[in-house]
DNA sequence: TAGACGTAGCGTCATGGGGC
DNA sequence: GCCCCATGACGCTACGTCTA
């Protein structure tokens, strides 16, 4: 897979929506020096947000991937010993049999 | 070969839970 | 109550495979 951070960086739906509701916000009752200054510190604290959760995002798929695969691991051990006891339980059935006749 | 479809990975938002 | 983190949900892009 070689899709880069930055090839998906333009344009999903979600972040349009999370700016318009900053700017809202941060509009009412200051002049316009303080304006744009909280506008400016809005915005960094915004930017530092959304890059922490990327890499919480990423390191939680990580994360994930491997329990899957933790999973998937533990599936194939079970369904080998499952196998195996299958195997021991005909054996032991046929010595039974073998005795019994 | 173009288009449909499935899959993987990414970024963002919303939300719940824990620590302060 | 506020802040931060982890994670589910959603939409998007890129890529591979299949089929007409």
């Amino acid at each position: 897979m070689a899709v880069t951070g930055d090839e998906t960086e333009t344009g999903s739906a979600g972040e349009l929506t999370g700016t318009s509701s900053i700017l809202t916000l941060a509009v009412p009752q200051t002049s316009t020096y303080s304006l744009k200054k909280t506008f400016e510190d809005v915005s960094q604290k915004r930017e530092h947000r959304l890059m922490k959760n990327r890499e919480a995002a990423r390191e939680c798929r990580r994360k994930k991937k491997e329990y899957v695969k933790c999973l998937e691991n533990r599936v194939a051990v079970l369904e080998n010993q499952n196998m195996t006891l299958i195997e021991e339980l005909r054996a032991m059935k046929d010595i039974y049999r073998h005795k019994i006749e």
